[in-house]
DNA sequence: ACAAGCGAA
């Protein structure tokens, strides 16, 4: 039943939403689509064309005429310089191809490779004849990160010659920048998913062009289902899949042999040089293969791939230290070395732009830029200028192990189609080399085509919560590209079931319904949703923020030891949790925000991390009201506001606890799969907590436990009834000490009890 | 005694 409403209240509220769309008839430059032509619509820049019968000659002629058809407005000088060069793009010379095939048929697979052009033209191109205005609908296309969709919004708006946020938009978390007017939206593939939860047709839109769906990101796979379900039911949508070259006909079988169009990309040759011989240290062999670049090769930038923070630091420095003995010693030209990953600084992100050193003094060795990355060069962030690409042929993954449900990063070797992209980063501005640290033997049979896409290596819970949001309730027969094991299924609908969000039959509980409209995982949703009935959910909404950004405590290498005293001005002896609660209040007092920056700086403190957990704590803030969920506090002097605090973080996280294996020792294992675990060194819990619970499993050299605070089995005996069912545990200690925390509940209830006679 | 690939809502 609320269910229905809330459909309804949001169908409604997109009616009114559309009723503010500016009536198209009050545009002269669309009024041919209401009534047949007239003498004054003859001047109509889009007069001559038809929805689904434009071609390319059409097309051209509205984009070179004085008004800008889309705003109504006379074009800029500047969008007809653009307009020349986008004209020179490899994917214009196609446009008429990819016309009849996007008329023709329902749903489109569009290969681009890079320097094609098809990210900021298709959009346009699809624009010119799907006339979504006249429809009142949109064009939406979606991206796999936030900066993509904003940055080629900025570009397309300028192409387009209007105003970034008037016909061409963005939404991404945090920011929506569309209005009524909007006709082309660029999206994060997360936020369509999020649209799909309240509105499963996908109503607004007319046509739907996912983008980079060779990335396999979870929201792309998972809307790549949806939408093989939507095209069934909505004959009017359109839907174009577009991706880089290598598993195009995959994408083709999945959509019931759609049509396929593939456009060359504009990229220079890259050679490709293997070892003769398998290397024992690649982190090494790369080190070596940079010098030897620096010292025999033609001037040109080099970026080398290697798997994390700590080995980037070090390749850095040492790279750096051999680089100025080559120039002291063999007169070498300058090396200038930067690290890049994801957790940098953006201004030290930003450096990677300045251009290579000049030489030492006139006529000398040119300079060189050597780039340390993660694989964050792959994807996300390209370089210009980079000549030579150095390839170890590793990087760190996220694995899913459903039998102990943990999620871990691995070093593991790369896929051919990875090994390729990497080249290709060598190739962007003139020819390059790429020097792979594998053998040729090994790319050829040991690496594996493509990575694995995502949905297999993750837990599921969260996923299947949105699917079942999404209105799909026969998981099994969902049909996704690549289907998840039935093993890591059956675990995601296992843990929903004991979080009470889907009951025994697999079906959403009024819980799981209020869980699903929180950008949260489960646990978090849940542990945020149960928290005013601990008195607390202002504190616990702290938390989950916190524990949804990049670790808050700052610790660089060199100076350790006073980052770890500075933290431990924030510790609170009953765990991490709360320390990072007392850092966010600090955080938030008039003393820190005189000066966040320095205030942050002095305490060794992220300022990044701390505002985007306010930022998302508004943002959850606001469903929170919406949800009608009380925001709550104990009084601070209050002897049980911790206490409060840690009874609701055992609402949510229940299932990751663990006990102490013996008095004194270190060793935990964790409740239920009896995994031995230790302490993570960050955790600042003081005294020898018999019980904790934990938000985070690592697991490195050691099995770890991450974020951890000592808790009472007592707290989980009452809050989780179901789950610590104390006759499901097998015979040992921890069936006993349950069974003991039982005899002392029932004490404490005998006495209170008699204290109210 | 030792610690974080990328990304999204």
């Amino acid at each position: 039943m609320a269910d229905r409403r809330s459909d309804s209240e949001d169908g409604a509220r997109a009616k009114r939403q559309k009723m503010d769309v500016v009536d198209p008839k009050d545009n002269p430059y669309l009024a041919h689509m209401y009534e047949g032509p007239t003498d004054s619509d003859k001047s109509s820049p889009l007069a001559k064309l038809k929805r689904h019968q434009t071609t390319a000659a059409l097309a051209k002629q509205a984009e070179d005429g004085d008004i800008n058809p889309f705003s109504g407005k006379p074009f800029s000088s500047k969008y007809f310089s653009i307009l020349k060069g986008r004209r020179d793009l490899p994917v214009h010379a196609q446009r008429d191809e990819f016309l009849k095939l996007y008329q023709q048929s329902q749903i489109l697979v569009f290969v681009g490779e890079t320097g094609s052009g098809k990210t900021t033209q298709i959009p346009q191109f699809v624009l010119y004849d799907d006339l979504p205005q006249s429809q009142r609908k949109m064009v939406a296309c979606t991206q796999p990160r936030r900066v993509a969709a904003m940055s080629v919004a900025e570009r397309v708006a300028a192409e387009m010659d209007v105003k970034l946020g008037e016909e061409v938009g963005y939404s991404i978390r945090f920011e929506d920048k569309t209005s009524s007017k909007t006709c082309l939206k660029y999206m994060t593939d997360g936020m369509l998913l999020r649209e799909a939860m309240n509105d499963h047709n996908l109503a607004r839109y007319s046509t739907l062009i996912l983008d980079e769906a060779h990335e396999r990101t979870m929201a792309t796979d998972i809307l790549m289902g949806l939408l093989k379900e939507v095209v069934a039911r909505r004959p009017d949508l359109k839907v174009i899949i577009m991706s880089a070259t290598l598993d195009a006909e995959k994408f083709q079988r999945y959509f019931n042999d759609a049509p396929l169009l593939a456009v060359p990309g504009r990229t220079h040759r890259v050679d490709i040089f293997y070892t003769p011989e398998p290397e024992q240290d690649y982190v090494e062999a790369a080190i070596r293969t940079v010098l030897q670049i620096h010292a025999t090769e033609d001037e040109g930038d080099i970026l080398v791939f290697l798997t994390g923070e700590e080995e980037i630091e070090d390749a850095c420095r040492k790279i750096q230290m051999e680089g100025d003995e080559m120039i002291r010693e063999a007169d070498a030209g300058p090396l200038k070395v930067y690290p890049l990953y994801g957790s940098l600084p953006p201004h030290m992100q930003q450096r990677i732009f300045e251009p290579a050193p000049p030489p030492a003094r006139p006529n000398a060795r040119p300079g060189r830029k050597v780039i340390i990355s993660t694989n964050i060069a792959e994807t996300s962030l390209t370089i210009d200028g980079i000549v030579y690409v150095v390839d170890p042929g590793f990087s760190k993954q996220k694995i899913y192990n459903p039998r102990i449900r943990v999620e871990s990063l691995l070093v593991s070797p790369i896929s051919k189609a990875s090994a390729q992209q990497r080249a290709g980063r060598a190739g962007r501005t003139r020819p390059g080399k790429c020097f792979r640290l594998y053998t040729e033997e090994a790319f050829k049979k040991e690496l594996i085509e493509q990575t694995y896409p995502e949905i297999l290596r993750s837990n599921l819970a969260s996923t299947v919560l949105e699917l079942k949001k999404l209105g799909i309730d026969d998981l099994v027969h969902f049909d996704l590209m690549d289907p998840p094991a039935p093993e890591t299924l059956m675990r995601a609908l296992e843990e929903l079931n004991y979080l009470s969000c889907l009951d025994d039959d697999g079906n959403l509980t009024h819980l799981g319904r209020l869980a699903s409209e929180f950008p949260l995982d489960p646990a978090l949703a849940v542990m945020l949703i149960s928290s005013p009935e601990f008195y607390c959910s202002n504190e616990i909404l702290s938390i989950v923020s916190l524990l949804s950004v990049p670790n808050v405590f700052v610790r660089p290498a060199s100076q350790r030891k006073r980052a770890d005293e500075m933290k431990n001005l924030f510790a609170h002896p009953d765990g991490d949790h709360l320390s990072m609660l007392n850092v966010y209040h600090a955080f938030k007092s008039p003393v820190a925000q005189e000066n966040p920056r320095q205030w942050c700086h002095d305490h060794f403190l992220s300022l990044r991390s701390l505002q985007s957990a306010d930022n998302v704590r508004m943002q959850l803030l606001r469903i929170m009201e919406r949800e009608e969920l009380d925001m709550v506090s104990t009084p601070f002097d209050d002897k049980k506001y911790y206490e409060n605090i840690r009874r609701a973080l055992c609402a949510g996280f229940f299932m990751q606890v663990a006990k102490k294996e013996a008095q004194g020792k270190s060793v935990y294992s964790t409740i239920k799969d009896n995994q031995n675990v230790l302490l993570h060194p960050s955790t600042v819990l003081a005294h020898d907590a018999e019980w904790v619970l934990y938000h985070e499993f690592v697991l490195t050299t050691k099995n770890y436990i991450r974020t951890v605070t000592a808790i009472k089995p007592e707290w989980l005996l009452e809050i989780a009834p179901t789950y610590y069912d104390i006759n499901s545990f097998p015979k040992g200690d921890i069936k006993s000490a349950l069974m003991r925390a039982a005899d002392r509940l029932s004490r404490k209830e005998k006495l209170r009890s008699e204290k109210r006679k």
